[in-house]
RNA sequence: GGCGACGUGGCCGAGUGGUUAGGCAGAGGCCUGCAAAGCCUUGUACAGCGGUUCGAACCCGCUCGUCGCCUCCA
């Protein structure tokens, strides 16, 4: 099996070549810590995620390297987006990078985003940022302004590349700011000198300053990853400036490729608008996750592929809900099975089965990561496995162990869709709360074998109003925890 | 204005030249004490107009529309 990844700068599918065989250097711009997480981020990192996770379902060694962007993101206002926090929070800006970072990590545990191997900050990066600047001068693609330095876009050919843009394309547009010091409009600042009262400022050759957005991203990847990695991932509305940028600075630092292939994510909206601050329509991960469990949450962000745009709405959500309970159905089922003991014969065709699905799911996964369409292929196995667990003949213990074993390595493996059992819980608590369902549906069995339907039907009701919804199969009740 | 993505059945969303996507919702049936879950059956969609082709949702052109980026946001 081969893997095809999309390439957004040659806009085309083409075959995985890792620089390393057997090794996947990975890169993916992370977050500005100067505010919580919305469920934008959840649908990047979480496409990521998934990314990484299959890569590593292949057997690649991936290192995976996501960096915190603490400093140098500025707005328009020139004011750096860390130091508007801490005003706006009036707090140190060193707390708000503390405060925002840990709830990003907070959320994306919750989403069950794997951790990167390495989160480097910019902050913690700065003689780096000033080492690539330098060179950059040395080499002539970089000038120093009154304490800032530029880098020359028309001193770099390969400018546009990525994002396919032309600097006469942008000039005509006529809204980019036109800096005295700057030579071109377009150039961008590897470092920024400060004026005297702002916070964040380190020493320079160029005296004292902040370093610009793009160069952390240059820095940190080569410095952990090398000149040349393979992968680099983000969101596709970051491509120009920030990603266009950061290559060309980075090739022409090094004269070398920069990343072989890029990854970008499409974005999300909602309710058919995209989120934004000033439209006060962002929704916070923390707030969603106490809608939907975080597997809902997954599975809605890979029902429509990583490139595309996906908007969130309370209906499609409620939707992926529902399929993703369709979707566990045999895992529970099984499960509980398996706990029950089951039959020693097995006349079901689960080996070939499990192989077709396995295939099927890898096909469209080495297909550029079309995790909608593999998924599709669950739901394939989900219809056929219900048929088996549903269906008369006695079912053995090893095709339980079979699907569990399908579920635990592709399901959540791969997607992270499977909760782990009773919330986290305990297992004291969780095998105690087994037994006490169990020992209510035993209950109701005598009551039903009586027609005492009254007694029967207010067990099953008040289980329902707990969380615990009865199912009667054939011989068997089985039992089923709402989200 | 420039760059880019896209427009699929009631909804979400795959699919790039000829063969079932899938999920949600809906309808009928089986099973059930009744439900639920599951199973069976059921949906002649591809923005519009031209063109290429034996054949197009898929290729080409034009038109209309949506969204993203170019300016803070992943």
């Amino acid at each position: 099996m081969s893997l095809t990844i999309y390439n957004s700068l040659s806009r085309k599918k083409e075959a995985f070549k890792p620089i390393t065989e057997g090794e996947v250097k990975m890169y993916v711009c992370g977050p500005t810590v100067y505010d919580h997480a919305h469920v934008g981020h959840a649908k990047l990192y979480t496409s990521m995620d998934v990314i990484v996770r299959y890569l590593r379902h292949k057997g690649y060694r991936v290192t995976y390297v996501q960096n915190i962007t603490d400093v140098g993101h500025i707005l328009d206002t020139g004011e750096d987006r860390i130091l508007k926090g801490a005003r706006r929070d009036r707090i140190e800006p060193m707390q708000v990078v503390e405060t925002y970072m840990r709830s990003y990590l907070d959320d994306m545990d919750a989403l069950k985003n794997v951790r990167p191997d390495i989160m480097p900050r910019a902050a913690a990066h700065v003689p780096e940022q000033i080492e690539a600047t330098q060179k950059l001068i040395e080499l002539g693609h970089a000038y120093e302004a009154n304490g800032s330095v530029y880098f020359d876009v028309k001193s770099w050919e390969n400018y546009g590349r990525l994002s396919g843009r032309k600097i006469e394309d942008q000039e005509s547009g006529g809204r980019i700011e036109t800096r005295t010091e700057k030579r071109n409009p377009e150039d961008f600042a590897l470092w920024k000198a400060a004026p005297p009262e702002h916070i964040l400022q380190w020493g320079s050759p160029w005296g004292r300053g902040y370093p610009g957005w793009h160069i952390e991203c240059t820095a940190m990847a080569t410095k952990y990853l090398g000149e040349t990695f393979d992968i680099h991932g983000g969101g596709l509305e970051n491509m120009f400036p920030h990603n266009e940028c950061e290559m060309a600075q980075s090739e022409a630092m090094t004269g070398k490729n920069y990343s072989n292939y890029w990854v970008l994510a499409g974005s999300l909206t909602i309710d058919g608008v995209k989120m934004s601050k000033s439209l006060g329509n962002s929704l916070r991960i923390a707030d969603a996750l106490k809608k939907y469990p975080a597997e809902v949450i997954r599975l809605f962000i890979l029902s429509a592929h990583y490139r595309g745009p996906i908007d969130i709405s309370d209906d499609a959500i409620a939707a992926a809900q529902k399929g993703w309970e369709r979707l566990l159905g045999p895992y529970n089922q099984a499960q509980q099975m398996r706990s029950a003991g089951a039959a020693e014969s097995d006349d079901s065709n689960i080996d070939a089965i499990i192989a077709e699905t396995t295939a099927n799911f890898t096909k469209e996964m080495d297909d550029d990561f079309n995790a909608p369409k593999a998924i599709a292929h669950l739901f394939d196995f989900v219809h056929k496995v219900n048929t088996i667990l549903n269906g008369d003949a006695p079912v053995a213990a090893s095709t339980l162990e079979k699907i569990i074993a399908l579920y635990d390595e592709l399901v959540e493996g791969v997607l992270g869709l499977v909760p782990s059992a009773a919330g986290n819980a305990d297992e004291n608590a969780a095998d105690r709360q087994d037994g006490l369902i169990k020992l209510l549906i035993e209950l109701r069995a005598a009551a039903r074998i009586n027609k005492d339907y009254a007694t029967s039907d207010k067990i099953r009701d008040q289980l329902k109003e707990l969380g615990v919804s009865l199912e009667d199969g054939k011989g068997d009740t089985k039992y089923r925890i709402a989200s």
